[in-house]
DNA sequence: GGATTCACG
DNA sequence: ACGTACGTGAATCCT
C-alpha cells in the first residue's frame, strides 16, 4: 500500500528555527532551520519508509483570506532574516533529497495540504501529515494521520480521529469550531475574547459547533452569555478563517509524488557546504565526496620485526604519519601504534606500538628522533608528549594539520580528522567514536580494522596538508604558523615534560587545616540555619536562605534562586549565616580544587605536576591549561594565595622567578588604536588607572582618590572587554546612566580608542572576521545577526579579540625567543609556566642576576609596538614569594 | 551531561 | 525594547 508523507514546509522550518540555537557555518550562513529540517526528513525516511513524499510551502504574501479579512496574520512578527535566508537552502536540500516541492500563488501551504489530503481520502491512500500547527488536526481522517511536533522538533505526536476524540473530546472537524471560539493570536484570528481552550472545549462538548453555541447563547449564563452574544459575528468569521480550503484547483498526478530515495552525492555536497559534519559521518556520506577526491582503498601493510628496514626505506625524508594515543591526558596515556603513508608508492604502513618499543624497533625510534626526517602530523604536541613518556623524543615535525586548522578557524570545536575531512572537502574517514566506541564501550577493534583506520588517518593527513597550507597562505597566516605556533608546540612540550615541583607534604598540612576550619564553619552554619543540609547544593542552600530564613531573593537562575557570591554579599547584613556560607565556599573551593585536585595530579615518583597546555582551544589565541589547570592558581585573596607556597624549585638552591607584563592589553590597545592620550600615558610610564581617572574626572593627580582610581580601572577593563553601559554598571554597582556618563567622558578624552572601537566593528561586518597584529583570525558570523543579543556579543568580541589575541601573540613570541635564548646562552634555568601575561622559571642561584635582566628584556622586545612593553620580575623560594 | 559556582588573566 | 561585560577549567550537584 502507498504511503504519502506531506510536510508543512513553512511550519516545520519555523519550528526548527526557534527550537535550535542559531547555528552557522564558517562563511556566516545560518543553518539551524535547515539542520532541524534535515534531521526531521532523515527520521521520517528511516522510520516511515514512504512511497510518496511532498513538501508544501506558502507562496506569495496575499491569499484569499486577506481579501476576506485584511487583518489576517497581521501583528505577526516579521520573519527574521536569519530564517528567510534559510528557505532557499531548504529548497536546495529538498532537491538533494529528491523530494517534490509544491507551492501555488495565492494559497497557503494549508490549503494545498487540505486539498491533497482530501484527494488521498477519496482514493483511499494513507497519508502522514507533519506540521507544527495544531490547526492541521482538522484534516485527520481514517486515512490521514496528523503528526504535530512537540518540544523541539525531534519528537512528534500523532493523531488519528480516535486520538483527537480522546484528547479533546472532539471530531477533527470540530477543531475548526475550537479555533472559531478560541481564536489564534499568531494568525490574528480574534475568536471570542476571553474564551480560551478550556471554555471553548466546554461549550463544544455541550453544543458541538460554533453555530449551535451561538444559537443557544440565550441558555448561557452571566459573563459568558454577554461575551458570546457580543462577539457572535467574530466567532463566525474566525471559524471561516480557520477552515482549511480543500478545493484548490490543481493538476495532481499521484505518481508525481513518488519517492525513490535521496541523491547521496548531492546530499553529501550539500552537507559539506552547510558543514553538517555529524550528519555526514552518521550517514556515512563522508565517503561519497567530490569527484576529484574519490575514496581510495588503501594498501595496508602491518609491519613486523623483519620489516623495519624496508619500512625506513619507504618512509624516506618526509612523510605524513599518525600516532594513535588512548586517553585525554597525554602525560599518562597509552600509545596503540603508528601509521604512515607513502605517497609515491601509495603504500600504507602500520606499526604496533609493541614493535616500536622492542629491540627491533630501535632504528624506527632513531628515525622518529631524527630532526632531518620530516613528519606531518595531526597534533604533534600530544604525540610528542605521549612518545616522550615512553622514551622516544619526536623531532622534525614540519606540519601539523590540527594546529593549522585551529589557526584557520580558532572557534572550530571539532579538530579531529573526520571533522576536518568534512570541512575541507577531503576524502571521508570514520570518526574515532565509530571505530572505537566511546566511554565505557571503548574497545580497540581487531588489528585489521585498527590498522585500516589508523592508516586512513595518515592518508587523510597527506591529503589535508596541501589544502591547509594553501588556506594558511590565503589568510596570510603562514608566518604565524611556521614561525610561531609550530615552534611553540615544541617549547610547550618541553615545559610540560619538565613539570613543576610541588611540596605535597606541605599541601597536605594546609588541607588538614582547611578541613578543621570547614568543620567548624559547617557546624556554625547548621546552627544558624536551624537545620542540616548540603551547603554545596545551590538548590538546598537556596531553599534554606530564601524559604526557611526568608531572606530576599532578587536574582534567579534557570533552575531556581541564585546563590552566587554577588547575591550572598548583598545578603550578608541580614543574617550571620550568609557570611559564614561565603567563608565556607571560599575554603571549600581551596580544599576541593586546589588541595585535593592538585594532590591527585602530583607524580609520586618525582613530586611534580605536569600540566597540559592546549594550543587549539581558546578563540582568541590564548593557551589553556589542563590536568591540572595551572593558570588559575589563587592569588587575589591571601588565604588562597598561600597555595602558591607549595610550588617550589625542583633542585636545592634554586629559585622560582616570575615575570609579568605590565598592562599588556592596554598597551596593545594604545598601539592598535594609535590613541594619542593613551600612547602618551605609556610613553611617560604613568600608572594607567590613575591617569585614566585624572582624564575622566578632570582632576590633577593629587586629587585622584582610591575610589576614583578603582572606577577608572573598571572603565579600562570595560574598554578592553568591549564596553557596554550595562556591563560597567553591573561591575561598579552604579546605574546605567552613570555608567554611560563615564563611558562618554572616557571617549571624549580617548578619541582614538572610540574610533578604533567603531572601525573594528565596521571591519568585522565587512570582512566577517577580525585579526590580531600577527594576522591571527577569528570569524564573527553573528556580527550581522538581527537578534540584538547575538549581535552585541559579536560586536564586543570584535573589540576584544584583536586586543586579547595580540597580547597572546606577544607572549607566545616571548616564549619561543626565551627558549632559544636559554639554549643559545647555555643557561640551566628552565621555563616552567605561562599564565597569559606571566612566565614562571626555575633558576639556579648563579643565574639569578642574568635571568632578572634577560627575561624582562626578551618579553619587552618580543614585538615592537609604538609604546614600550614592560615586564616586571621577581623571584623567591616559592611561587608565592616571586610576586 | 547540563547547570551552577568560582578560580585565574 | 532588548539585557552581557572578554577568555578559560574544575568541582559539585542532580536530572
Amino acid at each position: 500500500m502507498d504511503k504519502l508523507i506531506i510536510i508543512d514546509g513553512n511550519s516545520i522550518a519555523n519550528r526548527a528555527f526557534y527550537a535550535l540555537p542559531l547555528l552557522s557555518n564558517s562563511s556566516g550562513l545560518h543553518t539551524n532551520a535547515v539542520f532541524g529540517f534535515t534531521t526531521m526528513l532523515l527520521k521520517l525516511i528511516e522510520e516511515e519508509k514512504p512511497t510518496h513524499f511532498l513538501v508544501a510551502f506558502d507562496a506569495g504574501k496575499v491569499t484569499f483570506r486577506h481579501k476576506e479579512y485584511t487583518e489576517y496574520k497581521g501583528g505577526r512578527a516579521k520573519t527574521p532574516p536569519e530564517l528567510s535566508e534559510q528557505f532557499p537552502l531548504i529548497k536546495e536540500l529538498l532537491k538533494a533529497f529528491q523530494i517534490p516541492q509544491f507551492e501555488l500563488s495565492g494559497y497557503e501551504a494549508d490549503d494545498i495540504i487540505g486539498t491533497l489530503t482530501r484527494i488521498a481520502d477519496e482514493k483511499g491512500e494513507n497519508v502522514l501529515l507533519v506540521s507544527g500547527d495544531k490547526d492541521m488536526l482538522q484534516l485527520a481522517s481514517d486515512h490521514v494521520t496528523v503528526a504535530i511536533t512537540r518540544k523541539g522538533i525531534s519528537e512528534v505526536e500523532r493523531y488519528n480521529p480516535a486520538e483527537i476524540q480522546e484528547k479533546y473530546g472532539l471530531s477533527p472537524k470540530q477543531i475548526i469550531d475550537l479555533k472559531g471560539l478560541m481564536g489564534d493570536t499568531s494568525d490574528n484570528i480574534p475568536g471570542i475574547p476571553g474564551v480560551g481552550e478550556k471554555t471553548a472545549l466546554k461549550l463544544l462538548h455541550e453544543y458541538g459547533t460554533v453555530e449551535n453555541v451561538l444559537d443557544n447563547a440565550a441558555n448561557l449564563k452571566g459573563k459568558m452569555k454577554e461575551k458570546v452574544e457580543e462577539h457572535a459575528q467574530s466567532a463566525r468569521m474566525s471559524k471561516e478563517l480557520a477552515t482549511i480550503f480543500r478545493e484548490v484547483p490543481m493538476e495532481t498526478e499521484w505518481s508525481s509524488f513518488g519517492y525513490g530515495g535521496y541523491d547521496g552525492q548531492a546530499l553529501a555536497s550539500m552537507f559539506r557546504k552547510l558543514e553538517f559534519k555529524s550528519l555526514l559521518e552518521k550517514m556515512d556520506l563522508g565517503a561519497s565526496v567530490e569527484p576529484s577526491e574519490p575514496v581510495q582503498p588503501l594498501d595496508v601493510q602491518i609491519v613486523t620485526e623483519d620489516g623495519i628496514d624496508a619500512l625506513l626505506e619507504t618512509l624516506g625524508d618526509s612523510v605524513p604519519m599518525h600516532v594513535e594515543i588512548v586517553g585525554e591526558n597525554p602525560h599518562h596515556s597509552e600509545i596503540v601504534g603508528l601509521s604512515f603513508y607513502n605517497e609515491e608508492h601509495a603504500k600504507s604502513l602500520y606499526v604496533p606500538f609493541a614493535l616500536l618499543q622492542s629491540d627491533a624497533g630501535a632504528p624506527l625510534r632513531a628515525w622518529l628522533e631524527d630532526a632531518a626526517k620530516k613528519k606531518q602530523l595531526l597534533d604533534q604536541h600530544r604525540a610528542e608528549l605521549a612518545l616522550a613518556w615512553q622514551g622516544v623524543r619526536l623531532r622534525g615535525v614540519d606540519f601539523d594539520v590540527q594546529l593549522a586548522a585551529y589557526l584557520l578557524d580558532p572557534t572550530d570545536s571539532d579538530l579531529t580528522l573526520s571533522g576536518l575531512a568534512g570541512k575541507y572537502g577531503l576524502p571521508g574517514i570514520k570518526a574515532d567514536e565509530e571505530v572505537f566506541g566511546k566511554g565505557a564501550k571503548f574497545r580497540l577493534p581487531d588489528e585489521a580494522a585498527l590498522s585500516e583506520h589508523l592508516c586512513r588517518k595518515a592518508y587523510t593527513i597527506a591529503r589535508a596538508v596541501p589544502v591547509l597550507r594553501v588556506e594558511l597562505e590565503k589568510g596570510e597566516m603562514h608566518r604565524l604558523f611556521y614561525e610561531l605556533e609550530l615552534p611553540l608546540a615544541g617549547v610547550l612540550a618541553e615545559m610540560e615534560l619538565r613539570g613543576i615541583k610541588m611540596d605535597a607534604a606541605d599541601l597536605k598540612v594546609f588541607g588538614e587545616e582547611l578541613a578543621k576550619q570547614l568543620d567548624a564553619i559547617m557546624v556554625r552554619i547548621y546552627e544558624l540555619a536551624g537545620m542540616e543540609f548540603n551547603i554545596n547544593s545551590p538548590k538546598q542552600l537556596g531553599e534554606v536562605l530564601f524559604e526557611k530564613l526568608g531572606l530576599p531573593a532578587w536574582k534567579k537562575t534557570k533552575t531556581g534562586y541564585s546563590t552566587d557570591a554577588e547575591v550572598l554579599e548583598k545578603l550578608a547584613p541580614y543574617n550571620e549565616v550568609v557570611g559564614q556560607i561565603l567563608n565556607y565556599r571560599q575554603l571549600a573551593k581551596l580544599q576541593s580544587t586546589y588541595v585535593e585536585g592538585l594532590l591527585k595530579e602530583v607524580r609520586p615518583e618525582t613530586g611534580k605536576v605536569h600540566t597540559y597546555y592546549r594550543q587549539t582551544i581558546a578563540a582568541t589565541g590564548r593557551l589553556s591549561s589542563q590536568y591540572p589547570n595551572l593558570q588559575n592558581i589563587p592569588i587575589r585573596l591571601e588565604e588562597g594565595r598561600k597555595i602558591r607556597k607549595v610550588f617550589v624549585p625542583s633542585e636545592p638552591g634554586w629559585y622560582i622567578l616570575a615575570a609579568d607584563y605590565s598592562q599588556i592589553e592596554l598597551r596593545v590597545l594604545a598601539h592598535i588604536s594609535q590613541d594619542e592620550k593613551l600612547k602618551e600615558a605609556f610613553l611617560q610610564n604613568m600608572d594607567i588607572h590613575t591617569k585614566t581617572a585624572m582624564d575622566v574626572f578632570g582632576v590633577p593627580e593629587s586629587q585622584v582618590d582610591s575610589n576614583m582610581r578603582r572606577q577608572a580601572k573598571a572603565v579600562n577593563f570595560g574598554i578592553v572587554y568591549g564596553i557596554s553601559e550595562y556591563g560597567l554598571s553591573q561591575n561598579l554597582d552604579i546605574t546605567r546612566k552613570e555608567a554611560g556618563a563615564f563611558i562618554e567622558q572616557y571617549f571624549a578624552v580617548f578619541q582614538g580608542v572610540r574610533k578604533y572601537m567603531d572601525d573594528i566593528v565596521k571591519d568585522a561586518r565587512r570582512d566577517g572576521y577580525v585579526t590580531t597584529m600577527l594576522q591571527r583570525r577569528r570569524y564573527l558570523p553573528e556580527i550581522t545577526a538581527s537578534n540584538f543579543n547575538l549581535r552585541s556579543f559579536a560586536e564586543r568580541t570584535a573589540m576584544n579579540t584583536p586586543i586579547q589575541g595580540t597580547a597572546a601573540d606577544i607572549i607566545k613570541l616571548a616564549m619561543v625567543q626565551m627558549a632559544e635564548r636559554l639554549k643559545s646562552e647555555n643557561l640551566r634555568s628552565r621555563m616552567l609556566l605561562q599564565v597569559h601575561d606571566e612566565l614562571v622559571f626555575e633558576v639556579p642561584q648563579e643565574e639569578l642576576e642574568t635571568m632578572k635582566t634577560l627575561v624582562p628584556e626578551v618579553m619587552a622586545s618580543a614585538l615592537k609596538l609604538d609604546v614600550p612593553l614592560r615586564a616586571d620580575v621577581d623571584y623567591g623560594l616559592t611561587w608565592y614569594d616571586a610576586k
